[in-house]
RNA sequence: GCGCGGUUAGCUCAGUUGGUAGAGCAACCCGUUUACACCGGGAAGGUCGCAGGUUCGAGUCCUGCACCGCGCACCA
């Protein structure tokens, strides 16, 4: 029995494995490139995307660990000094909204509370889903650094991150300003234009009487103030009517005095070609206004509700006040005509569907086109590679047409803000010392400002900030990183962003391939979510069936960018796979009791020909993984696993070893297929094979840093 | 409106410079033989969304259309 192990008469269990084998890498110490046999010239780096800390690990992040996990094993066995650097994110805005959420549910509310015990409650919180996070993220047997683990709340990330915010600032690539933002009334606060879902909905288009023109508008609940009228400079309908010209009439609470402005963003094809603007809350009207110097009147307050400009309407909240309004327009006999079910799109907020109301608000702002024309460069010079391939372009047009970046959020959970505000004139001003205690401009008093950045403008310097820019060793050692690997709706929000602030701050691109995997869906291809009950756990499926099985019913057949669809039934075909595995060994191994490789093989023709199959294969794959092509991979080494090793290797051999023919060439390729297998498979269900190899009588080392055949 | 992706076997999806269509799962028939019933053997299943074009030859390239999914800074 000296080469047969007693776990192999009993079918595989991944529970009685995973954990042990886990533990038996950590303390390898493997996980650590510093610690890595051999002499390993070459760094490979993975950064990882810092998971949530606001819940438990979903099918996306089992995703991402999978596929990250898979070409960090692959890069640590072709022997390069493979660094996978594990991160948790606070996740501002998105952890807030969850957290609020469950104070709902307790029946309070953030507003009103303190805003410290408010950043203590939310740290709790996620310093206790952090723990969860972690040990989940080790469930899906990622082999990353944990001694190198970074949370986006570390002293030293919000130094660097601090740093760069200064440095932009003295660039002028970072100003204060009073401009439209978008303004959730829920969540009181602006957003970039990113957080902005549109919606399509159905209003009415209500056609009013403005003195002597017809003005068409869907928000009539804006109207108060509207005291241009604007038309396009050729429209011949209008053109008795002069640029600047005053025109008195009666509007809806009494008389005022509008002024004709003629600007060319109309667009003379809609309504009747006229329109009364409102620059406080929408962006067109905004530029309008400013190209013609108009003056600018809230109208609308932070919680929606309507100002004193409203008379009557005053204190009412739009959502209600718009059919009174238009009642007593009708009245006033104002409205011309309605036009029912007008399809128009609103913009909303992306986390509370709430219609985003345009405010001016001083803001801090990125500018952006310096840093988009950089990226732009590099991009377009393929110094940084995008798979699958389209996600360059859609990139590319973004970069092209990029707005200013929003930064300042009006929430409490974040990094905060390090500067002053002069209270007289407005001008903001960076302050990481807390010094200024006037206002440089006017000599005005200045406060605090009480905002947190956005939290991608910390985490868009992630890859350079987590390996300690710009003196840390491991930075010079691992940056630029080799692969960005995250979710496909992130490629603006975050991956572009790190593009130019990394080459802003260190001037190289952060990482050379962008790796975009899809959604991740329910078996019927729907969009998991809770309210429709559909949400599958990963650790519900690596319970039932393993990890490896998990894993690998991931990754076959998944290409990248595409959504895929996880079906209970694919997963279960793989722990059936694992367990192929283990019988083959467990015969494998009984019929070379006392067998020793011998040193020249020699084969007899059909076992020459296998082996020579095995060796192309190898080869095939080796070609794939290093075009990203995993879910090829994985599908052939199944395949060749099951019904080449298996169903014909194994077969084959029983003859020959019980009739003593060519019995020591099917021996032998019996071992040598088995272990090649062990380690081409070994990147994608790391578990079974790591247990199997340590059953093996020649090899003493792990699995983990076995040699990749090349 | 513009842009991107998809449409291939019942289901989920592969198909890498154009050369007789593939896998897994499901369904069907048969079967217990040095591992494995979480198994083996066998058979079945597709005018590759539609219409044109290029070519000796198109799932693959070009044009147009339809449907599904997603994204996008200014139409009130």
């Amino acid at each position: 029995m000296s080469y047969m192990n007693e776990k192999l008469l009993k079918p595989y269990d991944p529970k009685n494995t995973e954990e042990r084998i886990y533990k038996l890498w950590e303390e390898s110490g493997f996980f650590n490139p510093d610690n890595l046999p051999g002499e390993r010239k070459e760094a490979f780096t993975i950064i990882m995307p810092p998971a949530n800390a606001n819940g438990s690990l979903h099918a996306g992040h089992g995703l991402v660990m999978t596929i990250e996990d898979i070409i960090v094993r692959y890069k640590r066995m072709q022997g390069f000094k493979t660094l996978w650097l594990p991160g948790l994110d606070h996740a501002g805005f998105e952890t807030q909204v969850v957290y609020e959420k469950q104070l709902e549910k307790e029946g309070r509310t953030r507003f009103g509370m303190d805003p410290e015990l408010l950043y203590k409650e939310i740290l709790n919180f996620t310093l206790t889903n952090s723990a969860n996070i972690k040990s989940q993220i080790k469930q899906m047997g990622a082999s990353c650094d944990w001694s190198r683990e970074k949370f986006t709340l570390d002293d030293d990330i919000i130094k660097i991150v601090y740093q760069t915010f200064k440095r932009m600032y003295a660039d002028d690539l970072i100003y204060r300003g009073n401009r439209i933002v978008s303004w959730c009334s829920k969540h009181q606060t602006s957003f970039s234009d990113l957080e902005i879902k549109d919606e399509e909905r159905m209003d009415s288009l209500y056609y009013l009487k403005y003195g002597p023109f017809v003005i068409a508008t869907s928000r009539p609940e804006t109207k108060f103030g509207d005291k241009y009228v604007v038309m396009h400079p050729d429209d011949k309908r209008y053109q008795d009517y002069q640029d600047g010209q005053k025109i008195d009439l009666e509007w809806i609470n009494g008389p005022i005095t509008a002024t004709i402005i003629k600007d060319e963003a109309i667009d003379m094809e809609f309504g009747t070609g006229v329109m009364t603007i409102t620059p406080w809350h929408d962006n067109a009207d905004f530029e309008i206004a400013e190209r013609h110097k108009l003056d600018k009147e809230q109208i609308i307050d932070e919680f929606g509700k309507l100002l004193p400009v409203a008379g009557e309407f005053a204190g009412q909240h739009i959502k209600k006040a718009r059919a009174l309004i238009i009642e007593k327009l009708q009245t006033k006999g104002l409205v011309e005509k309605i036009e029912e079910n007008y399809k128009h799109v609103v913009r909303t907020c992306y986390k509370c569907g709430t219609v985003i109301e345009p405010q001016i608000k001083s803001q801090w702002f990125v500018r952006m086109k310096p840093l988009a024309e950089k990226a732009l460069e590099k991009i377009n010079s393929e110094e940084i590679k995008y798979i699958p391939e389209h996600y360059k372009k859609i990139t590319t047009y973004w970069l092209e047409n990029i707005m200013d970046w929003n930064i300042s959020r009006q929430i409490v959970w974040g990094i905060p803000i390090p500067a002053k505000i002069c209270t007289k004139c407005g001008h903001g001003m960076v302050d990481l010392e807390n010094k200024i205690t006037k206002c440089t401009s006017c000599s005005g008093e200045v406060i605090k400002d009480n905002d947190t950045f956005d939290t991608w403008f910390s985490s868009g310097q992630w890859p350079y900030v987590v390996l300690g820019y710009p003196d840390n060793k491991d930075f010079k050692t691992f940056y630029p990183t080799n692969v960005m690997e995250t979710a496909g709706d992130l490629v603006f929000f975050w991956v572009a962003r790190m593009i130019m602030l990394g080459i802003y701050i260190t001037d190289k691109i952060p990482f050379k391939t962008i790796y975009m995997h899809g959604m991740v869906l329910d078996a019927k291809g729907q969009k998991m979510s809770k309210s429709k009950g559909n949400v599958i756990n990963p650790l519900t499926l690596t319970e039932k069936y393993g990890t490896d099985a998990f894993r690998i019913g991931m990754v076959v057949g998944n290409t990248p960018g595409t959504s895929l669809s996880l079906s209970e039934d694919k997963i279960r075909g793989y722990k059936n796979f694992a367990n192929k595995i283990w019988n083959a060994t467990r015969f494998v191994l009984d019929n070379t009791k006392d067998f020793i490789v011998p040193e020249v093989i020699e084969y007899d023709e059909e076992d020459k020909k296998s082996d020579e199959e095995l060796k192309a294969l190898m080869q095939e794959i080796t070609k794939e993984m290093d075009e990203y092509k995993f879910y090829i991979v994985a599908e052939k080494l199944y395949h060749y696993f099951w019904h080449t090793f298996a169903d014909v290797v194994i077969e084959r051999s029983k003859k020959k070893i019980l009739e003593n023919q060519n019995a020591n060439s099917a021996k032998t390729l019996l071992y040598t297929q088995l272990t090649t297998l062990l380690v081409a498979l070994h990147p994608f269900i790391p578990f079974v094979t790591e247990e199997i190899w340590s059953m093996l009588p020649d090899k003493k080392n792990l699995l983990l840093v076995e040699k990749w055949p090349s």
